[in-house]
DNA sequence: ACCTTTGTCTAACGCTGTTAGATTATTTTA
DNA sequence: TAAAATAATCTAACAGCGTTAGACAAAGGT
């Protein structure tokens, strides 16, 4: 029969709906707004519906957090594609993780958990992993050969991280600083950690 | 009378202990389990009893968040204190700003809403800038007279804060990095951009 | 002793995530 | 096509949440 499939297909759109609006309500009213509920309600259906798709609340947002790795890794690919020297592509990289942090801020949130009570990833799949693991590799590439250690491309990776996520986080939750201050400090650091690494 | 002495020493006596029983709650169970309820019966009270004391539950976050920045701020005094060499002074309020995130993990989350939904610094009074001002004023000591402008010494401090906040909020949310790790970065990182003020 | 003020509690409202059971719609079988 | 089985969806409810209104009791002042 297909209409099995077509039955899967419509399946897989309503699934597809509830994060879809989710990210919906997220977006205009904040993840403290997020019900099941309001849920419900945008994609008409009662609540316990969206309980045949998703385990529990907490499952949507792990989904979203996934996807939201996804869509950062395939942005850091693009941008890293733009450049060949691989200290380029490097600034590429925490450009686009910069840029998506602002464009997709929600999803940044619910994925680091910053001002937002979940960060579920204590499962950290393959997914999750993959942004990470292109900077490790970025990173690798640039270190010199004698230094090229795990540790000591590890404490590179923690050192980028910590201050663009830093300054991504110090910038949600407070609302003050310039836009020019935060450009210059990220410039800053990347461009100051990236001589480093090379030396 | 001196009756009334002693009815206003015991109403500040219940408001401590709302905000003593909040904390211990939130440090057993985490933030998500902080209820008016689970408060009340920790006071031996009933759940309205609080609102004779606080507006509302974000009040008692917010109480507690500027309680943190006052305790956060006196430990950075007695640090800097110990140390006469300007560059050391501030090497050491950052290393017990770092010491504060992790010995006060709870406050520290809600202070600057790591891995928490609350985060209500939309009223920034001035114990909350407290120890930024601190921080601002010993780097306005390092830098040299020429390059003594506001922006320049703005742009140097979020630096500090991006990557020593980042670091520890990577660690809140995420349980991996090792310590060695942890502590290399940090003291790489302060040391590197000290360095780089003085020069 | 009365009245007023203050402290405290009970009960409720509307919201939350989640589950069980009934109900309706669809598909399969006879 | 009629009956039986399966799937889809809903209603109702539970326990918990923040918060408020109103009742009740204790204390104070007169």
């Amino acid at each position: 029969m297909a209409s099995k499939d077509r039955i899967q297909r419509v399946k897989d759109d309503t699934r597809c709906n509830i994060l879809k609006a989710s990210l919906e309500i997220v977006k205009e009213e904040g993840w403290a707004a997020l019900s099941m509920r309001k849920i419900a309600d945008k994609i008409d259906y009662t609540a316990p519906i969206i309980y045949e798709y998703f385990g529990n609340k907490e499952a949507i947002l792990q989904e979203l957090t996934r996807m939201g790795f996804v869509k950062l890794a395939a942005e850091m690919e693009t941008a890293k594609n733009q450049f060949t020297d691989p200290a380029e592509q490097l600034e590429a990289m925490w450009l686009a993780y910069w840029k998506f942090a602002f464009e997709e801020k929600e999803t940044y949130q619910v994925m680091y958990g910053v001002g937002v009570g979940a960060c579920v990833n204590n499962n950290p799949c393959t997914d999750m992993r993959a942004p990470a693991q292109m900077l490790l590799q970025k990173i690798e590439d640039l270190v010199p050969e004698q230094k090229r250690t795990k540790e000591y491309i590890d404490r590179r990776y923690y050192t980028f991280w910590s201050v663009v996520h830093g300054l991504i986080s110090i910038n949600m939750t407070r609302q003050l600083t310039s836009e020019e201050i935060n450009k210059q400090v990220l410039k800053d650091a990347i461009g100051g950690i990236i001589n480093a690494i090379k030396n």
